[in-house]
DNA sequence: TTATACCCGACACTTAAAGTCGTATTTATG
DNA sequence: CATAAATACGACTTTAAGTGTCGGGTATAA
């Protein structure tokens, strides 16, 4: 448990790196794999995903590159984290709801009570407490 | 990230059923995988390695099986968990600190506090606010 | 002595993350 | 309008960690 995946970790020091520069600059995908030293095509990948949910701008051609959104405060923590790694949950329940021996469980309850404090931590912080 | 790993799932499991019986009373591992629908030779191993810790004692021969220490009040949840699943922290940085380009890294601040309300909220728990 | 329970290392299987490759699309510029 | 430089993206391979299996070993009550 507890460890952001590598697409995490590289997303947040691409968007710190591009929430860095002024919202004319654009910035390539090179330029951030080269000076952070992570694999071209991960990262790429990455900023594509990125782009998808319109959280960052792809320009197109020469010269191009992506330009951030300046302004991720209203992103919470969480919701960035669901995106990037798919739902969150301490365990499956939590997520599908489809675990077979709900029945049986014992633990279902006192563990969802720390899920909701996680989630609440998560929540109240948003994207730009680690970018900006 | 954040999921507990079945093994957790398991000990967590076991360790309430056995909280819920008297001091005297003896569990064998067999009761609680046929209870909980759980692999018999994983949980077995589940519970040697609680036996190795002293969280819970073995008893040798025809009716044995194991007791709960009953007060798991003292250990907190954040050991427990890096008993279980090794040591935690949201990236390698926070658990083997050599990561080779922390010069470059630009989110590591940022993240180690993130990293530090989690690790409050696991070390304020204890165990026996999952097992009672 | 035997049956029953815990102990434990070595191995196989499964799955998700990480990384690679080839190709398509967009567009500024000479 | 041809070219080069950038993003877009699906298919594939590799790697690592978690999960599960197997075979034998140890302790002990009856």
């Amino acid at each position: 448990m507890f460890k952001f995946t590598r697409r995490t970790e590289y997303a947040l020091i691409a968007m710190r790196h591009l929430q860095s520069k002024s919202m004319s600059e654009i910035t390539t995908t090179k330029e951030i794999s080269d000076q952070y030293a992570i694999p071209f095509e991960i990262l790429s990948k990455v900023l594509q995903s990125l782009a998808k949910v319109k959280i960052i701008k792809p320009v197109y051609g020469p010269n191009g590159g992506y330009i951030i959104k300046q302004n991720l405060s209203n992103i919470s923590l969480w919701d960035f984290l669901e995106i990037m790694e798919g739902p969150l949950g301490l365990a499956d329940c939590f997520i599908d709801s489809d675990c077979t021996q709900l029945d049986n469980c014992n633990i279902r309850t006192p563990i969802q009570q720390i899920n909701n404090k996680m989630k609440t931590i998560l929540t109240k912080m948003t994207v730009s407490d680690v970018t900006l």
